[in-house]
DNA sequence: CTGAAAGCGCTTACAG
DNA sequence: CTGAAAGCGCTTACAG
């Protein structure tokens, strides 16, 4: 359907060597047999076949993304910085979406490295990579947004201790004790690291550390906001808030607006993540920004330069580890 | 490096054929065999290069979603559900984002013809898709979001002249009169359907239509807020607006606020989409839903159907028209 | 049930 | 500057 070298070839009257060198700028070219090819190229509307290409050179000039999910707000930035920054190399990138499925991230893995996939980029589902290990032998890949990976990965995260320790010194400087962290899977890597700083920073300002201020559940802004109201209806009642992420603490503002506190005058929250709404009037949430479109972006530049390499498994592993930002707004 | 069907035919002794075959569950390999290639191609930790496959069968079970911005809140549901239907059917996704930019759209067509997608799912940037036929002769392709196509092209949309009638009919029947229209670039198909919808609501209800009560700038929040002010200020001091998209909407709402204007009882806005953060309880929009999730999931299913047959050119278009849906919130 | 051979659309030494 | 040939990793008639 679709003309091929040949087409060219035989038109043209020349091997199809040289119709391949003269599409591909190859230099020893007669300029004017280059010019024929060209033409003639134009006329039957020739795209090249990137796929016989691929096979041949063992590239196919694509990159796997594998997160959670799309529909998470965190996301889209994330993916748009490693869709531009692939596009600016030539790449193109396949969107995975795990639903936090460990299968499903298994299944994607496979298929990808059937798809022959220069590189990979995950937001794993859960911290344990082992079983992963097994299909990415052959392909280079860098996580982003954990740090629980194997020894010799790449990764680009955030400090999610300093994060956690700036959010909660925040609460406690402007007098919102006793300051309670309300937060997703108890055993979630990047949990614990935010709640390590939650911790240090209540030892630090010699404030007690008191398990009844610490729930978990799990990422959704219901959660929060059942949360929140569990919590006072406890009795336990704090004056500061740290969410583990946004939405969680969107949450809890809108949980404890429906049981009539103020906020931040009645409770002060503070998020994590910075998500696009966060930042809208009618939330204004103070919040540890990431940067989320950079951390794709060179996410995609450590892989790609491991890419280049032949020898992919002696490649030294690098490890991206970037400052959260402190954003205040009205919250807290 | 990896391991192919050659070498899993040399240690066990047999053609690669017999290995293809045994490996691909066809029939006729005796099963004492079958089992002997199996075990290896699991020892050699074998992954079936799907590149290779795909240059054979002229099928790369792989397909393109080209969309303006991932980061736009419309479009992550869209993306998921074609991710998930796509998924389903064993095909994965290149997603890219054209950032509204005409030249890009064109680039990644042709990039992805290059990879020989097996079709593709366009939300187009704009109207015009004549400069993109060339591209797209071997292709199939479905449109999203966008009735503006050549006439045996196929897409999934939502019927935008109901919905825009349904938002100025709200307005109208709470006695948000007058009732202004603000929207996104004039020449915008989507934008012509809605306002089309706001004038035959009008005009049914016996209500003027007063251009000064129309305006259009972009689909961005801020634009909204700013179209508000300065209505007012130059004295059209409408009761009601349609917002042609929630962004927008939302920015309205917070540029009235800016000027002292109670929602919805000074003036009441209904946006269009239903966008996720519509629902909550600081913005608590009354819009127009679009089903987004289902557009993606019946975008594949349509292009799937057409994979499928041989003469693509043949197939008649199908054009899939969604209900919009008016979903009450607080704002009007 | 199995093998030899051709071919998918390209690239790349190797000759000339 | 150009061509003949081999090969990338597979699948698929065609024989046997």
């Amino acid at each position: 359907m679709d003309a091929t070298i040949k087409d060219i070839a035989r038109i043209v009257k020349v091997s199809y060597a040289t119709v391949s060198r003269a599409l591909n700028n190859k230099h020893g070219v007669k300029p004017e047999t280059r010019k024929r090819i060209l033409e003639e190229a134009h006329r039957l509307n020739y795209r090249p076949n990137a796929i016989a290409r691929g096979l041949v050179k063992k590239q196919t000039h694509s990159i796997g993304l594998v997160i959670p999910d799309i529909t998470n707000p965190f996301y889209p930035e994330v993916a748009r910085g490693v869709e531009d920054a692939a596009q600016e190399a030539g790449f193109s990138v396949f969107l995975c979406n795990t639903n936090w499925e460990r299968d499903r991230e298994l299944r994607y893995i496979e298929l990808l490295t059937s798809k022959r996939v220069d590189g990979l980029i995950i937001a794993p589902v859960s911290e344990t990579t082992e079983t992963l290990q097994r299909f990415l032998r052959s392909v280079p890949v860098v996580y982003v947004s954990t740090t629980a990976v194997s020894a010799h990965e790449s990764y680009v995260t955030i400090d999610n201790v300093k994060g956690g320790y700036l959010a909660t010194e925040l609460l406690i400087r402007t007098g919102k004790t006793p300051v309670a962290f309300i937060g997703s899977e108890e055993d979630s890597h990047t949990l614990q690291e935010r709640l390590e700083g939650y911790k240090q920073a209540l030892k630090d300002y010699h404030q007690p550390v008191d398990e009844r201020y610490v729930r978990f559940g799990d990422f959704k802004r219901e959660t929060g906001s059942r949360f929140i109201k569990k919590m006072v209806l406890e009795g336990v009642k704090p004056k500061g808030v740290f969410g583990e992420n946004d939405l969680l603490a969107i949450g809890i503002i809108q949980g404890a607006k429906e049981i009539g506190l103020a906020i931040p005058d009645d409770l002060a929250v503070v998020g994590f993540d910075d998500i696009p709404f966060a930042s809208f009037p009618e939330i204004s949430l103070t919040t540890i920004a990431q940067p989320k479109y950079e951390m794709g972006r060179y996410a995609v530049e450590i892989l790609l330069k491991r890419i280049g390499m032949e020898d992919t498994g002696s490649f030294p592993r690098q490890r991206l580890i970037l400052e959260p930002n402190l954003v205040r707004r009205k919250s807290a």
